[in-house]
DNA sequence: AGGAAAACTGTACGGTGTACAGTACGGCGG
DNA sequence: CCGCCGTACTGTACACCGTACAGTTTTCCT
């Protein structure tokens, strides 16, 4: 706000923000893959190392997109009980990967958190903090409940389509088959008998999950 | 066994085998990086192309190295108490993870399961559903276990250098310094209060997690 | 008006996965 | 024993990638 209009630029067609936006909106065109820079640019009506300008590399590209993903989950609000908080950012989380899958792939790789970052976890501390967690305790959650939501995005990013449940299973079940369904009885039990069942959707495991995790928190929280 | 020696290969020095485990090797030093088909190629001195003669493409390799990594996790033994298996094959699943950190971010995106992935899977599911899980509850607790330690691995993979705890910390910290203490109080005193504390290591914070769970799972297994 | 800085272009290099067309060699039927 | 043929490997080539480096504008500040 103060330097964008002072300093005036020259010929700009181009700013890191309009970059990054176009880079994430390709991204999720493309369906998990990161566009390389001649596409970004020339989407951009620019040609590629014009990019270099506004970013030192394509790493630096990659962590303002990841930083991007995560400002669009919703943080605890001031004063929410920490359940209620936990539970909805997870969901928001997990909603925002699965909307960027390119992301998951990403997570790990990325050294340089974001300002968007940075303050997703700071809400998220001062959450179970407010709440009566310890400084351990809020560790130990964290920990646990990042891994679990990274943990599912990749797992669910892993499937063969989108996690929508039906005949996707086919196409992995066909391989299992033709290997040996007597080879894997407990595979072929449960693909059959339950995710190949009409109702299932894998994506209904999270808040299973989920919830055993935040009983375990509730559980433990006056020992952390 | 039965193959090898009864074709009787022309001009022999190329095998699947062979292939996968110099491309494990490689990319255990190289330290997160899956190497180059001519990179591969010349290690097993031969041209590169030679590769596909065994591999479909890349893909292909991919998936096989994956399928190794799957191959080396200690399975529940037949009989063992669910707990103590879920336990073992877990923290060994993490080893297994911390040791080839290529493997984490090859997760997503592999499409195919090899032998080892499924023979891995059936004897988690195997243990579950031996020790009275139903086959719903045997899905929510792989589901979850997987979930947790991928996404644990994750974060492991994404730390500064390794998880030894200590001064990786610092580069850490100083970028979050530089922006503003005071803009995320409680990033700042979970930093300075908990993990640079001598004796901390993320590490650790992998059984916490994975006891709350297996309570957890303890807990529902009536229900479930 | 002039000069410096900023934003973008042009070209080039070394690397990647892999398609496609050889080439050499071992095992087999005659 | 010979010639064949399939298999394993080589050579070359292509399109694409990230990006170094050196221009060429354009704009703003003195």
């Amino acid at each position: 706000m103060t330097d964008e209009p002072a300093n005036g630029t020259a010929r700009g067609t181009l700013t890191r923000e309009k970059v990054l936006h176009a880079a994430v909106g390709m991204a999720d065109a493309a369906g998990g893959e990161v566009p390389s820079t001649r596409k970004l640019a020339e989407r951009l009506g620019v040609r590629a190392m014009a990019l270099y300008h506004h970013f030192k590399n394509k790493d630096e590209l990659l962590d303002g997109m990841v930083d991007l993903v995560f400002a669009e989950v919703e943080l605890p609000a001031k004063g929410e009980p920490w359940r209620e908080g936990m539970r909805r950012r997870a969901g928001s989380m997990r909603a925002a990967l699965g909307r960027h899958p390119w992301a998951v792939g990403l997570m790990d790789s990325r050294l340089n958190a974001g300002p968007a970052t940075l303050r997703h976890h700071d809400a998220v501390l001062g959450c179970l903090r407010a709440d009566g967690f310890t400084v351990a305790g809020a560790a130990h959650s964290i920990s646990l409940l990042d891994s679990y939501v990274y943990g599912f995005a990749i797992q669910e990013a892993a499937l063969p389509f989108d996690s929508a449940g039906g005949d996707d299973m086919q196409a992995l079940t066909e391989g299992m088959m033709a290997q040996a369904a007597d080879h894997f009885p407990h595979l072929f039990e449960i693909a059959v008998d339950h995710a190949m069942k009409p109702g299932y959707a894998y994506a209904d495991e999270f808040a299973i999950g989920l919830d055993l995790i935040l009983d375990g928190m509730e559980h433990r929280r006056p020992d952390w």
